[in-house]
DNA sequence: AAAAAAATTTAGACTAACCTAAAAATATAT
DNA sequence: ATATATTTTTAGGTTAGTCTAAATTTTTTT
């Protein structure tokens, strides 16, 4: 039997909380992410586990089976790789395209996700930095820093975000900042942890704690 | 309010069903291509004229009002583009490519779809040689002939299809006919009204009234 | 113009995905 | 270790889109 669109909305999210550990969702933790009631939940945690695709004992949380990973991880794919065909061919800012791919990424073809992935190059990011499962389901998450461990004088690269909400993205642009730009940490006010960033060795900028939490970032 | 996929399914449908002349369409013919029952067309009917979409009238058949017609030929629009998408950019056959555009067809982004046209070369004909509407809700049917019309010794420019089943368009490729080869009757059977039509000035093959009565032509 | 056939609508039901309100289980605080 | 608070599940309903069977309307045939 095929997975509905919300069955794979709540696949990907299950495996978004779960994290790399594989750590039990909470039924709250998924009715705030999928903007439905626990109750409702409740419900479709019942029907997912009856098609194995979780793990669910009552009152305990869930997990995601095999079989549910690869579901997972198939959707995430498809997403990432839109998102690159907006950005890339359609010119799209990395701003505007994550709705459009939380349609896209239910299109259940994998003869058409193949011959996306060959058209783009075979990306191995998407355009906010998240890396792209191959054919096969293996996703290896980079192990990135965050911009809050960095130290004074340090130069890194910019290499993603973990908050993806449009005037999140916005505000980078403005900042010009920008998927590789070098970000070296000229000064840590201790007061409320902002920051001084010169960018690509040019100009420097003041960056609040609120933005270094959500920059991930790689040592060069 | 939004319309559903269902909804836009039977818009879509409404309008190839009842012709250029915008003739009324029956239940039963909607029930057929849907795949439901009349039931559930009589049913669904009812929605669509609620929000203003369709003319009925109980036992009546349905039209199209300007809103619905609207709603269609932007569905219309989006399933032909996104078919010259899989065609021309990520190499499908046009034998391959209808499913995957049905669903395709639901994205509801103008942006999109306005970036998609551009990216293609705001292209005229879809792989199939049907008419891609224009971002104003342009439909212009062009007047082709059907092969079957023409005569003994006429050239023509093949420009369309009106059968879009994977077995015909199949059957045409492994016959050597495309969208812009040159057909020349060289004789047509009383008997059956089979033909001999020499493609390219090449080769000459027979094709039954069958195969005519669904190739579009044009004179030169 | 009746009778028969065909098309269409209505009636009543089902499933998926949601909801609110109430009950039950688990976790936290005293 | 109780009592309280929080989380989760159950109970009972709703809407969209479908179904079958029965009733009604329209069309066709005699
Ligand atoms: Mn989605
Ligand atoms: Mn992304
Ligand atoms: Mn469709
Ligand atoms: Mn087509």
């Amino acid at each position: 039997m095929q997975n509905s669109f919300t069955e794979e909305n709540y696949l990907k999210i299950i495996h978004a909380l779960s994290g790399r550990e594989g750590v039990e969702v909470s039924t709250n933790a998924l009715a705030e992410s999928t903007a439905t009631r626990a109750a409702s939940v409740t419900d479709m945690l019942r029907k997912l586990a009856e098609k194995g695709l979780i793990h669910y004992k009552k009152y305990q949380g869930v997990r995601l089976t095999g079989a549910g990973e690869k579901v997972a991880i198939s959707v995430i794919r498809k997403h990432r790789l839109w998102e690159v065909f907006l950005v890339e061919k359609l010119g799209f800012g990395w701003d505007e395209v994550h709705e459009i791919a939380e349609e896209l990424e239910h299109i259940p073809s994998d003869e058409l996700v193949e011959r996306l992935d060959a058209f783009l190059g075979h990306p191995r990011f998407d355009p906010h930095g998240d890396p792209i499962p191959d054919a096969k389901g293996n996703l290896t998450d980079p192990d990135y820093l965050i911009l809050t461990d960095v130290n004074v004088g340090e130069k890194v690269l910019m290499m993603g975000v973990l908050d993806h909400a449009p005037s999140f993205l916005q505000h980078l642009d403005r900042s010009g900042i920008t998927l590789g730009s070098v970000l070296e940490i000229t000064e840590i006010n201790e007061y409320d942890k902002s920051a001084s960033v010169r960018i690509n060795g040019t100009n420097t900028l003041f960056i609040s704690l609120e933005v270094s939490k959500n920059l991930l970032v790689q040592r060069r």
